[in-house]
RNA sequence: CGCGGAGUGGAGCAGUUGGUAGCUCGUCGGGCUCAUAACCCGAAGGUCACAGGUUCGAGUCCUGUCUCCGCUACCA
């Protein structure tokens, strides 16, 4: 039923170019799809794996703001990052480009063109604001003013981030611009819509109809997509940053992030093979498998896809689309914001030689599923009883004694005898499940079963005991050895596409000078005669120190040094422009005072909040404040600190918040509390 | 509120179309000593979140409930 493909396209996401890659876009996308091209590179399949920096959108501009550069600087920082540590690792990429290339600018370009000129886009005008002195559309991240539903100051556009509100630019009260302080206009914008409704009946058909197969996750998410029905989604925005909107009249603005992103899987691999790139996305010959996590299965299973629809011109469409799940660190999210991470480059640095330990860990606690944990005792775990003990313990015995009964040269096989039959019959079935395994997209239960292998390997040489028999019988010692070579021989290749700098070590090891998929199975890859190499360790124990280290940056680690501190010498100090005039009297009214925290805790569910109670001298209440990216929660602990005490009580998820505590803040976001220079009584007032 | 995913021995996970509940690690006992105190064998340990239902038979199907994660809406 399997349909033969004369040629695969995998492409992995295109990682988004304002931070570097950590632990957990390698579990859910890099790792596997790495894997699954590898094998099929190994099987001799024509393959090509695509991939490059994401570095448009509003993110960008604005990370750009605050570190006072240019986005064309930060993309260029985090694309070199990006790019070196995967290579570090082994991703192995057929191209690693960036959508801010010329091939990219121009291919997108057309794309829309094409669409554009045929009347697959509508068109829809609406008032946006527009910042006269900045000469700008300003993004909702750009307009701040007071909240309407909790009249905090400083919400943002598109949500208020002390009541958690969600909001639309036009219900700001006095809005300013975040780029020059003023008071925007609200102004006509025109912008062009692709009709996603339209393509809902096909979608349908499509997906619900023809990919049953698609993992449970992809399915029901796209499900609940389509059943949900779709709208039309802008593909343009008023912005100076990405892919300019080819028409006429455009000028200012840029095609959305979400739309010209997925094309560039299209222009890097016109980028790799400019001359017959055609047949790679036009031809149903091509199988196109799009690794990525679950935030993505909107964008590659809906909206890519109609974007092609769309298109024609013999454009294929994905054949799978094996999403994963998340991972946790330490029972926690990863938050790129908090710092929260476990990040490439670092753990590159930091375990020089252990690029196949993180591989291997990663692939075989793969959120496959559902979301799981990464944990650093788990890492040590796995690396010391699984890869060191198992495989590499396995590797070392058998060239061990091949060198001390044999002097490192392949014995031959005599008169095999029913557990050599048996054991070595047992590596076709190994081989024919890690093929199903890894077909299916099933790359943790696959690992396992190379992991089979060498268990079977060390059984073996356990049962046949061949130090016991060197004494008396070294014709018997000559075929186990032999039998052990050819299991590690076959460990070599079937692991490859999972730990490459593994097994070209252990190539290296055995003197092999090609690994084919086609031997593995095969009872005579070493022939008798042939010279192995000294043994040398495949893989290290590690040790508990190394852990801990790991455990302590991680509770060190604290967002608001990170990024911001680094930053804050080069960025030349701005603030924000003086607020409106202010009465005596009404500064009177604040009941500003002194206090000092008692208990903190973080709020579930929330990045920013902390629950705090405070003994403010008066009385003991409890205020929640978002400061959560700065300080943790021990650390407000015992804490004196200045609220404003009579603050109109809100509720604030849920828990009553009665008062606010006094912060400073830079422009760029780095906040400290203020408090006063000695301790005071708390209730001591303030004016 | 709605939608998607998940809830299985101490931990992490499999359980394909319903037919005696498995794997890895850990624990305990034994064996072995070639090997990175590594390896091999055996044992203990689960009313498969809860409550109903369908069935000769349900972890697996249906209904309801609870909890966790995600999306809608932060995280860009």
């Amino acid at each position: 039923m399997e349909k033969s493909y004369k040629r695969h396209l995998v492409t992995a996401a295109l990682p988004y170019a304002n931070g570097a890659v950590h632990i957990g876009h390698l579990a859910g996308v890099y790792v596997p799809a790495d894997i699954y091209v590898r094998y099929l590179r190994m099987r001799g399949k024509d393959v090509r794996f695509i991939c490059g920096s994401d570095e448009h959108g509003v993110p960008i501009t604005i990370k750009a703001k605050q570190q006072n550069s240019t986005p064309q600087e930060v993309v260029d920082k985090y694309h070199l990052i990006i790019k070196d540590s995967f290579e570090r690792l082994g991703i192995s990429f057929d191209i690693y480009s960036r959508t801010s290339s010329p091939t990219h600018h121009k291919t997108a370009s057309e794309f829309f063109r094409k669409l554009y000129e045929e009347g697959k886009f509508i068109e829809k005008e609406s008032e946006q604001y527009y910042d006269e002195v900045a000469n700008h559309f300003l993004a909702d991240r750009y307009i701040t003013g007071t909240c309407p539903k909790c009249g905090a100051e400083n919400a943002y556009g598109d949500q208020c981030e002390k009541c958690g509100s969600t909001l639309s630019p036009n219900e700001l009260i006095n809005p300013k611009s975040a780029l020059s302080g003023n008071t925007p206009v609200l102004k006509k914008t025109s912008h062009w819509y692709l009709p996603l409704d339209q393509y809902e009946p096909w979608l349908k058909e499509w997906i619900l109809e023809q990919h049953k197969e698609w993992k449970v996750n992809v399915y029901g998410q796209c499900k609940s997509w389509l059943d949900g029905g779709l709208q039309p989604r802008a593909v343009s925005r008023d912005l100076d940053w990405g892919v300019p909107v080819p028409v006429e009249g455009a000028e200012g603005k840029v095609l959305y992030v979400w739309f010209d992103a997925p094309i560039g899987y299209i222009s890097n691999t016109i980028e790799l093979m400019p001359d017959d790139w055609e047949k790679w996305w036009k031809s149903e010959d091509t199988k196109l498998v799009h690794f990525i996590g679950k935030d993505n299965i909107v964008f590659h299973c809906i909206v890519f896809p109609s974007m092609l629809k769309a298109y024609g011109d013999g454009y294929i469409l994905p054949e799978n689309v094996p999403a994963n799940e998340f991972l946790n660190l330490e029972g926690n999210k990863i938050s790129t914001s908090r710092n929260w991470a476990v990040w490439l480059h670092e753990y590159l640095d930091e375990f020089p030689g252990k690029e196949d330990v993180l591989r291997y860990v990663l692939c075989a606690n793969a959120p496959e599923t559902k979301d799981n944990d990464f944990t650093w005792k788990d890492f040590q775990t796995r690396n010391n009883s699984e890869l060191v003990a198992i495989l590499g313990n396995f590797v070392n015995r058998a060239v061990v004694l091949t060198h001390k009964y044999f002097k490192g040269e392949v014995p031959s096989q005599l008169h095999l005898r029913e557990i050599d039959e048996d054991t070595l019959a047992q590596i076709p079935v190994i081989k024919k499940n890690i093929e199903e395994s890894l077909e299916n997209y099933r790359f943790r239960e696959a690992l396992k079963e190379a992991m089979n292998l060498a268990r079977l390997g060390n059984k073996y040489l356990t049962e046949t005991e061949p130090w016991k028999l060197a004494a008396t019988d070294m014709e018997r010692v000559a075929t186990i050895m032999n039998v052990s070579l050819q299991i590690c021989a076959n460990l070599a290749i079937a692991f490859d596409p999972f730990l490459p700098h593994t097994t070209q070590k252990l190539s290296y090891m055995l003197n092999m000078k090609s690994r084919n998929w086609e031997d593995l199975g095969l009872d005579s890859i070493l022939h008798p005669g042939h010279k192995i190499n000294e043994a040398r360790l495949l893989f290290e124990k590690i040790e508990d120190i190394a852990i801990e280290a790991q455990l302590a940056k991680l509770d060190a680690t604290r967002p608001s040094e990170a990024a911001p501190a680094a930053q804050a010498e080069e960025a030349t100090p701005s603030a924000a422009p003086q607020k409106d005039e202010c009465t005596y009297d009404e500064f009177m009214k604040m009941d500003i005072r002194t206090a000092t925290v008692l208990e903190a805790e973080r709020v579930p569910k929330t990045d920013k909040l902390l629950k705090l109670t405070i003994d403010t001298g008066i009385d003991t209440r409890t205020i929640v404040s978002g400061i959560a990216e700065y300080y943790t929660p021990e650390e407000m602990i015992g804490k004196q600190i200045c609220i404003l005490a009579n603050l109109a009580p809100r509720k604030i998820k849920g828990i009553e918040s009665k008062g606010m505590i006094l912060m400073a803040k830079e422009e760029s976001g780095n906040m400290r509390i203020v408090t006063p220079e000695e301790r005071l009584l708390n209730g001591s007032t303030i004016n």
